[in-house]
DNA sequence: CGCCTAACTTGACCTAGATCAAGGTTACGG
DNA sequence: CCGTAACCTTGATCTAGGTCAAGTTAGGCG
C-alpha cells in the first residue's frame, strides 16, 4: 500500500491517526510530533533492525506487517510478535533493540528520533497514557500466545491462528467468510511453535473435515465457523488484538 | 512477611516505594494516592480473582508472590505471569480480569478502587509513565517466555527457569550460590509448559551432571553456573525481569 | 510417636509431532 | 514459453516428552 504524499506531512490525514501512540493527542500536540517525525519504507523481507542494534529511532507501523522474532544459536526461530498498522516499535528508556524486526510485506514506518521522542513522552501525558494502553493490550495478547505455545495441540494452534486472522479480517463485527494468510507456512510455524510440515498437515486436516475450503495457497474460505472455534480449544471467543 | 503497621499509612516507608506504579511520584502525588489506597492480604493458595470477575480494584503486590494462570476447559493449565513485589494487577480501561490470579504464598496487596485510580492515571502523568515502563518490561519478559515455550527443550526450559531464579536471588550483581524455588513442581510445570514428571526428571539430570546439588526439595546450590547457563540454550545472559 | 496426605521421584510404555525424504505447484526472470 | 527456485504437501520413520503406575519422602496432626 502506498501512502499518499500529503500524509507524509499531515498527521490529521494519517490512516493510523486514531489508533497509534498519537491517538489521544490534540492538534497542538500533533503539531509537536509532526516536527520530529519522518517516514521510511522497507521492502518485503528486509530487516528493519537486528537484536542488539542501537535503538536510534522509535516508530509506528503506518502500513504493512512486520514480525518480531528471536533466533537461537542453532537456528531455531520463534516469532514473538506481529506488528500491524498502528503498532509501536521500541521501548523508551532502552538503548537497544531486543528482538529482530523484519518486514513481512512492504512496510512504511513513521519514525521519531530517540532523544526528541523521549522528551515528548515526558512532556505530553497523552503519549504515555496511550502507550501504556497499547503495551497492556500487547501484554494480554502475548499471554494468550503463551497459553497456545505451552498447552495447545498442533490442531488447536492452527485453528486458533486461523480464527485470529478471520477475526482481524472482519469488518464491524461481521465475521469474514474469506481470509488471506499474511504469512508463509514457515512464518506460521515459527509463530505457533511447530514445524512447517505439521502446519501443512493440520491445515489439510481442517480442509478434509470441511472446516475450511481452499481458494489458493494463501486464501481460504471458512466453511464452518463454529467447528473452527470448537477446534481452537478455547471456551469463549477470544478478546481482541494479536 | 508481615508489613509493619506504619507502612499501612505512610507510602514513604513502603518497601516497594521506588519500583511500583508510584515510583516516579513526588510527595504531593503520593499524598493523593495515600488517600485512595487500602491494604488487603491473602493466604497462600487463596484465589485473588477469577478470570471474568468484575475488576473492582487495581493493586500492587507489596509482599509475597502471586501467579497469573489460564485454565482450559479440560483442565490444562498454563501460567502466564508471576507477580512479585511491586508488580501491578489490572488494566486501566478494562472492567474485567483476564486471567486467574492466585496467591502462591501469603500476599499483601496495596489496592486502589477502580474509578479513583483511573482518574489518578489521567491526572498524574508520572503514573502512566511508570506503568508504561512496567508494561513494556513485562511484555519483554513475556516474549522471552514465548521463545522458551515454543522452541526450547525440556532441559533448556528447566535450566532457563533455574537461571532466572538464581538471577533474582542475587544481590547487587553477585550471583547467588544457593536458591529456593518459590513454586511447587506442579507450578513449575505449568509455568514452563511441561508435566510434573518431566520437571522432576530434568531436575534429576541436572543433579546427576553436577550442575546443581540438593539442599532439600525446594532448596538447591548452583555447583556449576557456566554449565547451568550452557544448558539454557541462550547465547547471552538474559536481561532483567521475569 | 505413628499415621496420613501432599509433594515428589522413578520406571515402563506410548503417542504427537519432529525429522528425513520425495515429489508437486506456482511465480518470475530471461 | 521455459527453467529455476521458492513454497508447499504428503509419506515413512523416529523420539522427546506425555501418560500410567508404583513407590518414596516429609511435614502436620491426632
Amino acid at each position: 500500500m502506498n501512502i499518499p504524499l500529503n500524509v507524509r506531512e499531515q498527521c490529521s490525514a494519517c490512516p493510523i491517526r486514531h489508533r497509534a501512540v498519537c491517538a489521544r493527542c490534540d492538534d497542538e500536540e500533533l503539531a509537536l510530533l509532526e516536527m520530529i517525525k519522518s517516514y521510511r519504507t522497507f521492502a518485503a523481507g528486509e530487516v528493519i533492525s537486528w537484536r542488539g542494534d542501537d535503538l536510534s529511532h522509535f516508530s509506528s507501523v503506518v502500513s504493512g506487517i512486520a514480525s518480531l522474532t528471536h533466533t537461537m544459536e542453532d537456528g531455531r526461530i520463534q516469532m514473538v510478535g506481529l506488528l500491524l498498522p498502528s503498532d509501536f516499535i521500541g521501548r523508551p528508556g532502552r538503548t537497544s533493540v531486543e528482538f529482530d524486526v523484519t518486514a513481512v510485506n512492504d512496510v512504511t514506518l513513521c519514525q521519531f528520533e530517540r532523544a526528541p521522542f523521549e522528551r515528548v513522552v515526558e512532556d505530553i501525558p497523552h503519549i504515555s497514557q496511550r502507550m501504556m494502553e497499547m503495551a497492556l493490550d500487547e501484554l494480554q495478547a502475548a499471554r494468550e500466545w503463551m497459553v497456545l505455545l505451552g498447552r495447545k495441540t498442533a490442531l488447536e494452534k492452527i485453528a486458533t491462528f486461523l480464527e485470529m486472522i478471520v477475526r482481524r479480517s472482519s469488518v464491524d463485527g461481521h465475521m469474514a467468510q474469506e481470509f488471506t494468510l499474511p504469512l508463509t507456512r514457515e512464518e506460521i510455524a515459527n509463530f505457533i511453535g511447530l514445524t512447517i510440515e505439521t502446519v501443512s498437515r493440520q491445515l489439510s486436516i481442517l480442509k478434509k473435515r470441511g472446516v475450511i475450503t481452499t481458494i489458493d495457497r494463501r486464501q481460504f474460505r471458512v466453511a464452518d465457523l463454529a467447528a473452527l472455534h470448537a477446534a481452537t480449544g478455547d471456551d469463549a471467543p477470544m478478546p481482541t488484538n494479536i
